[in-house]
DNA sequence: CATGAATGAGTATTCATTCAT
DNA sequence: TATGAATGAATACTCATTCAT
């Protein structure tokens, strides 16, 4: 009798049919039939099509914040905290059956789906950003990293967990994330050069 | 008289606009507007709309090898060359007016584009990284570069690309390319640790 | 203690949203809104909106009717009957709130609510002419009124009640019942010649 | 080849349409099906299903007024002009298939149709009036009629010819206009007193 | 070759109605 | 009885594509 919120079931489904298919290309009925409902359903809990992708993405966002925190609560060295975030990146792709890529690119090309989202995607980048930000000042400030340019630091090592993401998905690439993620620290960290 | 040939002129056109509006949201008759000819000209040269987009990422991916392949011909230390890649990405996006952002993520979304054109896609992605690959095996054997995990790190170096790609567009930060390249590279080569 | 009855609440409450904005776009929460109770419950006592609109045009029909009759029956006289008619006419549609005119117009239009509605309409409609009919042949019988076609005059003056109202809506005049109903009556006994 | 210009068809198409179902009850691609042309094409010419009832209601009331006025034309006193105008008005009703009087009750009723539909109509209905109001105002004038109230007296007049068609459709009458139109005037004229 | 008028397949959304509680 | 969450049939409108000129 316990039934998942018809809320949440919405969501769900629509996780599953926006990342597979992308935003246009998904039809309002297919996130209804996934998830086991009528397609007037959905008009009961979102006022739109693109309020359901909106409202997804704010709990794909948080849900990976949540898990990320968790994990930084155990670490207090720079460098342990970025290697936790390594692996909960690329962990939370694997588990989340590794569509999150679409995600994010359709997502950033729809500026047709309202400045209120695009606002939402930009704070949530943000916020991601600052997360990083904040550790690897923290390093400097302990002495551990070097006085490089915090911000570009950032993006650098941001980008670089969507660039082995996009990899992953594109390239259709198994791989084990804490082997993966100890490599990409030791990189960061030590630079290539000999 | 010298006209520019009608195909290229609707390629310029569609690159505008598809890199400003995503490919959904893109009409075939803005592409023609745009290129100045009428919507049924644009069937004399492409199938579909699909076509034009397929062929319109060829050309602007050629377009970015032949820039970065005659920017590396000059130089030949692999630290030079990977200075150059950066440089060059960074100018290439910002001479097609800031929009390539959207070229890759858009197009990245669409499976509804045919097996086809992901081949393209997916090819284009490795002959990139290849390019990038080979550079870093050549520092390794030239001792210039640690053994790392070449793969890994051309991603990792790859993704990064991406990832200040991405945060240019989304927060619409101007940048200096080769302030910002040089710090890219000193962070890849010598790491963040003190 | 001594509610309404829920059939005569959800009667008047439809009639509010009826007149103000047409059969269509009345939407039947709208009704159970205005009437205060829940959606489903109109259909405990309707079995569809249509029904709703049919019993409420009889309702609001035979409430025309009622104070119609209640007026003639002081009246002897067939100038004074048709005076009275007039004037309760105006005093309807401005008691009604002076939306009364929607009413009718909507549903004239509506054939799509079935034969049976159409008929109860066609009968309200005849039983209206044929008060005014009766009237007009006994002022014929008593020598008052000349021999003109009783049909075709009946028409002729319902249908001026009707363009009173009309224009009355349209241009958002207001009157005053006892003068118009005068004139209206001086016309149509003495006509307009000199 | 020289067939009839696609808007319209259309415009004859809707007036049929529109005029047997009502606004909201008739489809858009009914109209298609009836002017012989695809769904489409009606976008081509109108920029949505009100803009063609929009547009077909000023097409259908400036046909009205051209026959009119044509009619107007030849006579020159009062009686013969109102005399004239019932005529008009009872042809015009009969030419149209009968089905005008939908057009006017339907249209009152949608000020869904928006602000700008409303305008047209009650301006078009006050150049109606007005044209009866200045033969009346003439005839007056010229000592023919009396000196009643001339807004009233047009609109009794102008209500009596809704009267009649109202009731030659709901009724389904067949009327001759000669006839009816003198009996009319007569009454009009001479009222109804002994 | 070039065109743009014509087309109709495809889809988000609304809302009357049902029925389990 | 009363309710309102759930439903899906119904429909205006868009736009890639065709083809007569």
């Amino acid at each position: 009798m316990a039934e998942k919120p018809k809320k949440q079931l919405i969501l769900e489904a629509a996780f599953e049919v926006f990342t597979k298919k992308g935003f246009h290309s998904t039809k309002v009925e297919e996130i209804a039939e996934r998830a086991g409902i009528g397609k007037g359903t959905i008009y009961e809990y979102f006022k739109s099509k693109a309020d359901v992708f909106h409202e997804m993405y704010i709990w794909y966002v948080d849900k990976y914040f949540a898990e990320l925190e968790e994990g930084l609560l155990i670490e207090t060295e720079p460098v342990d905290k970025l290697l936790k975030i390594v692996k909960n990146h690329i962990v939370f792709l694997t588990n989340m059956k590794s569509l999150a890529g679409k995600l994010l690119s359709e997502s950033s090309s729809n500026m047709d789906m309202g400045a209120e989202f695009k606002k939402t995607m930009v704070s949530s980048y943000k916020e991601k950003m600052d997360r990083i930000k904040v550790i690897i000042e923290e390093g400097i400030k302990k002495g551990v990293f070097r006085e490089i340019d915090v911000t570009l630091c950032t993006m650098f090592f941001f980008g670089s967990l969507g660039g082995i993401s996009h990899a992953m998905f594109l390239l259709d690439i198994d791989i084990n994330p804490d082997a993966v993620a100890e490599k990409v620290i030791d990189i960061l960290l030590n630079g290539i050069k000999k």
